[in-house]
DNA sequence: ATACGATCTCTAGTGACTAGAGGTTCAAGA
DNA sequence: TCTTGAACCTCTAGTCACTAGAGATCGTAT
């Protein structure tokens, strides 16, 4: 058994993310001491890891509730866990076009200005003006 | 002069986020009527249409509060704003980075896992409980 | 017995909005 | 001119996943 601080350290998540986790449900009310301090063992970690796991590959809260409460039940489908991976995997695919596309106009952007004239030739701000300078729809 | 309405119409930001960029000193107060309506002209739908183009480029708030100055002073020198702009890029790059990292993994993980079986044996939930099992780091 | 770091609960703040309540104004049609 | 109703106003609170801080209590080593 031990202390919500020797979690932390073990699983590198904050004690009061921790606290948050339990009060968000993701984590099972932690057994108490006389004192009301919170203790802890293997399964805590366990459940503590999975969580972190998770949040590491962007799933919501509320998706972690789902995966944690498909865990709980061994003999259900997982089929749930399977489409929530999948969508996670679309919405990833998601950002990273819209984040490329950034990318190529914040490039084009920059390029045009190396710092060195005044505010009022800045390609920069020009560019964020007017959006007709820009290649394509973002 | 046009309302806030039609200003929202225009420039394709909601009517609520246009007042809330005024609260944040990205727009100048606008004008009101005797009734106490914002009432815009020219100026406001190309500072509006400005701030919307630096959001959908991902520059936060503060970074947009920065060029909005930085356009206000035509005789500065523009460093400030090629150095945002270069940081905003240094930081989509990052994302895009880190993205592709989690796509991966979830590429692995829910190949793993057609949906047809039980929780109990899920790839998914087992690679989300053990990160030994991922190809690296993320 | 004492010191002091770790823990407790509670409230509030972050960023960039979004939603809703409750009230007022504008513009068009009768 | 009057009336209707959509659009506007301000204000508060909610979103997500934490993070920070206050003020009090606990646990453990000396």
């Amino acid at each position: 058994m031990f202390s919500i601080g020797e979690l932390s350290k073990r699983t590198k998540v904050k004690v009061p993310t921790i606290r948050y986790y339990e009060e968000m449900g993701l984590l099972a009310e932690a057994e108490r001491t006389a004192g009301n301090q919170r203790r802890y063992d293997k399964d805590g970690l366990e459940r503590l890891s999975f969580i972190r796991h998770a949040r590491e590959l962007g799933f919501s809260i509320e998706a972690i509730l789902s995966l944690i409460e498909l865990q709980d039940h061994p003999d259900r489908s997982c089929e749930a866990a399977n489409s929530i991976a999948t969508s996670q995997l679309v919405s990833v695919r998601a950002k990273i076009k819209q984040l490329k596309a950034l990318e190529k106009e914040l490039v084009r952007i920059s390029k045009g200005c190396d710092g060195s004239g005044v505010s009022e030739d800045c390609y920069v701000l020009a560019s964020l003006s007017d959006h007709g300078l820009c290649d394509r729809e973002h």
